[in-house]
DNA sequence: TGACGTCAAGATCCG
DNA sequence: CGGATCTTGACGTCA
């Protein structure tokens, strides 16, 4: 089993993506973005392989423009060593890779030029795994599209494009169910007559559910079935909705005792889950650990140092408790750890939480800060106090401190990131 | 015609 | 001018 996330990593240096408007979109800018860009990648690569996670999604914005007419240069070959460095490593660290082109990738549409354009993204996308040298088992997720008023026929249409694919784009295909158009039991339908193999998103089912009255569980082995050997191991994707969020909008952490559940409830634990959550990896993490009983202390304590100051800055008293809770056990209970963790993490507004946080980082950093930094840090705690500043700005100006000294016990907190 | 999702880039505002 | 904050972009479908 292997427990994944999709495109970006919060909290590690140079993995930030670039960007550009289409009317900057000349050569030399594309050429730059896409350097950047693929640096980016290797050092998510890399971050992962360090932590031990071995399902990742590369982002589909890597090369910019990169399926339209825009795009002239051969990035493929241009960038060929950077790629198999960044292949190599993937390889030798047993990473699975996918990519996901987004909802405006149709290729069912019966509108002129649409089709042609989604094959032509598909053919990116494929391309890029292959510069990878990625295996089969890198796959390509793809939802089925609009339904035009004729589901069957929309379904029918979207099966004729997909057998005019290039054989080696189909074979890395997987078909997703989507949260308004195609079901669970539209999308199986689909697979068989395709064999293309499935992935089942479980907040997609929740929303979209399917007329029958199968479980999650019983539609996740149905799925798993349309998995042959060489496609690697059946993967789903896995979120949770966001607390008043709109139709299908994702958590922003996945909860810890919400995932161990449906966890234990799987009936295969040797699946890959890609979890679609917006903090990322800090999610992968969580969800490793939460269903790993054995965990050493040790990683735990890592984990912990990462997310101290954050939970410092929304409680104290869940600060301690976690802090006894790891003093005093030589064997800790992961998942209540991260249930701890996730109870920190709901919305609550508690300034006094807020300013201890911000002097206990500043404990660490005021030894070895310009007395402009210094003026700086009191002045915006002042402000912070009186209500005239957001917190945002005080974690700005710590980070700089932390990263300016190169404290990294400091730099590698999340408490700068939310 | 706007919402949907996404997150930097770009624009504008503030001190 | 630097930094904070607001708006835009790029895509296709559906209401």
């Amino acid at each position: 089993m292997a427990i994944g996330f999709a495109c970006l990593v919060i909290g590690d240096i140079n993995t930030s993506l670039s960007h550009c408007r289409l009317k900057n979109a000349g050569q030399n800018n594309l050429r730059k973005i896409a350097f950047a860009n693929l640096s980016a990648l290797e050092a998510m690569v890399d971050y992962n392989i360090k932590q031990g996670i071995s399902l990742f999604r590369i982002s589909s914005d890597i090369i910019p423009f990169a399926s339209h007419p825009e795009m002239e240069f051969d990035w493929q070959h241009e960038f060929g060593q950077l790629f198999d460095r960044i292949g190599r490593k993937i390889k030798s660290a047993g990473l699975r890779v996918s990519m996901h082109p987004g909802q405006y990738t149709v290729l069912n549409s019966p509108r002129p030029g649409i089709a042609e354009k989604a094959a032509a993204d598909l053919q990116y996308h494929a391309a890029f795994l292959d510069s990878l040298s990625a295996g089969r088992e890198s796959k390509i997720i793809l939802h089925i599209g609009g339904v035009y008023d004729d589901k069957n026929k929309a379904a029918a249409s979207f099966i004729e494009n997909f057998n005019r694919l290039p054989l080696p784009i189909q074979s890395r295909l997987v078909i997703e169910n989507d949260d308004k158009n195609y079901s669970a039991e539209d999308v199986l339908e689909i697979s068989q007559v395709t064999g293309i193999p499935m992935v089942f998103d479980n907040l997609h089912h929740l929303l979209n559910p399917s007329r029958n009255n199968l479980s999650q569980f019983e539609w996740i082995e149905l799925c798993s079935a349309t998995w042959k050997a060489a496609d690697g191991k059946p993967k789903i994707h896995y979120s949770q909705a966001k607390d008043g969020g709109s139709r299908g909008a994702h958590s922003n952490t996945i909860n810890a005792r919400e995932f161990v559940e449906f966890y234990n409830g799987l009936p295969d634990k040797t699946i890959d889950i890609m979890l679609e959550v917006k903090d990322k990896n800090l999610s992968a993490i969580k969800c490793m650990n939460a269903v790993n009983p054995g965990l050493p202390v040790g990683q735990l304590e890592e984990e912990w140092a990462r997310y101290k100051y954050l939970v410092l800055s929304r409680s104290a008293s869940i600060h301690n408790e976690i802090s006894d809770m790891l003093k005093n056990k030589p064997i800790i209970d992961t998942a209540a750890f991260y249930e701890m963790i996730d109870r920190a993490g709901e919305p609550t507004e508690d300034h006094d939480a807020q300013v201890y946080a911000a002097q206990k980082v500043w404990g660490y950093l005021k030894g070895s800060c310009s007395e402009s930094k210094k003026k700086r840090f009191h002045k915006l705690l002042k402000q912070y106090s009186e209500g005239t500043i957001r917190i945002h700005t005080m974690k700005k100006h710590l980070f700089k401190c932390a990263a300016e000294q190169n404290n990294q016990y400091i730099v590698k907190s999340y408490y700068f990131y939310f």
